[in-house]
DNA sequence: GCAGATCCTTGATCCAGATCAAGGCGGTTC
DNA sequence: GAACCGCCTTGATCTGGATCAAGGATCTGC
């Protein structure tokens, strides 16, 4: 399943690190990496192990050992958890600077799979929390982060439990558009790299509904279907619908 | 609305701290209060001042200034978002033993209304964010918590995205009964300071078919409806419905 | 004890979204 | 280029829970 390759264009391995490391990391910035100084940047980095997944690789499961935490520099990947009768919810989709293992739990209560490929910086769980015990300041803003994390688990809740299709669809599409932005990624075309299946059990429709209200919102012309992703062709008639 | 009374029996009112304080308080154990030495539990309580709340109160209102966090002695509180329409949504209900404002954010992003007479440790937000970033094993605690917390929007969301009404209904009663048992109440009946309303909104479902699920299973004997609350009467039934 | 309010239950009907059932459309393989 | 596969779309039908509409049960104040 996992992939797990390192120096995959043949570079050099030292920590699988051979591009500029921390200091110039793309999502160094808009990740919990900007609470630090290049002192304990340089500590940081010395404990990372660059890491990368090919499509639908598992990056951990749900159950499994909690060995490490992860920040992902490229890629998106899809949050899941399990029904033991084998439904299944995607609890959220990660991009580019987001963190996972913020609770840093024992055990992983979700899975995490690769949708295209992915590349993370990878630290020992051990070794992590060692850094963070030693550095409050490192402490408190994963924990300001995991705050950020309950006001958009609530924002699902409200979504899922009090909207209807188009509301949801409608607000996932602006949701996505929103972190998009904040990671400065500002394409003409919001690009969708989850399934329609994985769009639906995210927020608990079928694929067939989420397919349907896509091709309706594009028949209104409020978005347009292009092949990966769609096109927001009409912002405040979603807004008005999601928001 | 908040009915901020401070020894509402008569009592003498050093920071509204009549009792015993801190150290016999019936919830320490329970609370983030335990990850505290003896010497930082009467630091708290020097910050801590005893209120209470008549039913129906507000605690604090969604888009408030956050000036405080609260732990729960006795009673308990709903907390609820609501949506720019009028709909709302239950997010959940704190018990004796809870900690509100966590994350310990700017403004709050959920109201909180005491759904019984409560009585809560309130602690100045600023005091408290100064003893937490001296006390690092505190701000350890309560982002362990915040973890937990997660996990539990994260059951949330799985309960409101993919399951019919009756695996809803079960497994709200399960879920509850849990915490009570947690915080050592094991009475037969099953207490339900909340109303069907609140029941349904955090469910989402709709008040009638709360009642008319809970109204089915007491017909077939799996609980017995009782003033109140409920009686739990066939445990395996309900674990079968809502495990 | 009665008027009113609040909360809960029950019944009848309706509808949004689920389910069932076919295709369609681009890749990939050989 | 044919066969296959993994996705996505579209149509027909069904259904669980919403909605609409009455009551009934408690409690509160007077």
């Amino acid at each position: 399943m996992s992939s797990e390759t390192c120096a995959p264009n043949g570079q050099s391995c030292r920590h699988g690190r051979s591009e500029g490391g921390c200091a110039e990391c793309k999502v160094r910035l808009v990740s919990v990496c900007a609470a630090l100084t290049s002192d304990e940047l340089a500590e940081l980095e010395s404990l990372s192990r660059r890491v990368t997944y090919n499509p639908r690789g598992t990056l951990f499961a749900q159950d499994e050992e909690a060995s490490a935490v992860y920040n992902i520099t490229e890629g998106a990947v899809r949050l899941l958890r399990l029904l033991p009768d084998g439904r299944r919810h995607v609890m959220g989709f990660a991009l580019v600077g987001d963190f996972l293992g913020l609770a840093m739990p024992e055990r992983h209560t979700i899975t995490a799979e690769a949708l295209s490929p992915v590349t993370v910086c990878r630290f020992e769980r051990r070794a992590f929390q060692e850094l963070v015990a030693r550095k409050p300041h490192l402490l408190q803003r994963l924990h300001e982060r995991a705050g950020y994390e309950l006001g958009l688990a609530q924002d699902q809740m409200l979504l899922l439990g009090r909207r209807g299709a188009e509301e949801k669809v409608a607000s996932f599409l602006l949701t996505l558009r929103g972190r998009y932005v904040r990671i400065g990624l500002t394409s003409v075309t919001l690009e969708l790299p989850m399934g329609r299946q994985d769009i639906a059990d995210h927020l608990g429709l079928t694929i067939e509904t989420v397919s349907r209200t896509l091709t309706r919102l594009d028949r209104e012309k409020a978005i347009l279907i292009v092949p990966g992703g769609v096109r927001l062709l009409d912002l405040p008639r979603l807004e008005r619908l999601g928001g």
